[in-house]
DNA sequence: GTGCTTTTTTGAACTATGTTCATTTTTATT
DNA sequence: AATAAAAATGAACATAGTTCAAAAAAGCAC
């Protein structure tokens, strides 16, 4: 019999790869329970209900994509800015392209009923925009900073996010997106060179 | 009894009105057939079933969101690029946040199984990337007023959609999501006015 | 090791929801 | 009025999340 933790880390194991190959509607408790081989009344025993599963899970692939990014900003960092922002940028679009599903996943996700967001999994993303603030140059105020790594963060998930939904493109484009995520930066990069923009 | 027409009408209104108040949840096959005054079989009859009625409805509220944006551009039509945009942009925001659900039901909905998308449905936002493309300067060239239209669409969809997104920020913050919108705007403005940038 | 207590696991059962389709009702046609 | 075509019906089925009383396992004192 494994222990509880050892079985928690399998069941996430388990979830993980059900969201890359399946997608979000594969993580369904029997499914699970199955594939761990114990039965569904433990799963929800270590994890309350499947949405404190999917929250973990989705938590794990934030915490990756944010393991990603340190290492690119790390490799890029004495480029020059927009350099340095396309980098992060184009590593987005390649992890979320790499992982389609399982990053499809930590949007299509919605609570049932009257839950509320653990604020554990909120902070998830705390450190994302703080790299993004930590490399725009000092020069113009901590604020300014802060706004424009939520509105690169942001603005680059969008198009990543369209150009990855079926609904709206028939099949995703690489060039295309790259090509929206260089002016997105270009354009971004070019502001901060001149005066501090009125808000 | 009511006409087939007259039925479909109907229950894309209940569609609606269940869409903006609960959400994408709320649109049940029993739900709508009691407020309907029909059966189930008959909302099956008439839509196929619950995907057809989804994308019926967020259809309409895309185009809806269509209409304003039109109105919206005719208003700014002779004030500067960066005025004009900034104002497509907020009006964006602001039919986004008056319809907070119906307008997250757009993107929460996936199909189910192995479905395939209405290629009409997908039709219904050309029009929207062409009204985007149709107002940048037409001293550049038409790619890369697809792409800027393309750029400026999706990143404003993301950071609209982050904003009101309660898995990533507590609170709504319609100010800072303004001044993201603007330094958006205002890069892309502001790189449009010199050499047209290599990508 | 035995008997007791606590913890954990189990999976049948319950609820909720999308979907089907044989039957019934309504409408149209002759 | 009789018949055929079209539409509506809703009970029944399939699937999924969730619960919880009962069973199994683990811990513990002696």
């Amino acid at each position: 019999m494994k222990s509880p933790h050892v079985l928690k880390e399998s069941i996430m194991a388990i979830a993980e790869g059900l969201l890359e190959s399946e997608g979000l509607a594969a993580l369904q408790a029997r499914t699970i329970a199955q594939r761990a081989g114990c039965s569904v009344g433990t799963v929800y025993n270590l994890f309350g209900n499947l949405d404190g599963l999917i929250f973990a899970a989705n938590a794990q692939t934030l915490q990756q994509l944010g393991q990603l990014l340190r290492d690119t900003s790390a490799q890029h960092a004495t480029k020059p800015l927009d350099k340095h922002l396309l980098a992060l940028a184009l590593a987005y679009l390649t992890f979320a392209v790499a992982h389609k599903r399982r990053w499809k996943a930590v949007f299509e996700h919605v609570m049932s009923g009257s839950e509320t967001v653990p604020e554990w999994y909120r902070q998830t993303q705390v450190p994302l925009f703080a790299l993004l603030a930590s490399i725009l140059p000092e020069k113009i105020s901590q604020d300014l900073r802060n706004v424009t790594a939520k509105m690169l963060f942001s603005a680059t998930h969008g198009i990543v996010m369209l150009a990855l939904d079926q609904k709206l493109t028939d099949v995703f484009d690489r060039s295309l997106t790259e090509k929206q995520l260089r002016l997105l930066v270009y354009g971004a990069a070019h502001s901060m060179k001149g005066q501090e923009p009125v808000l």
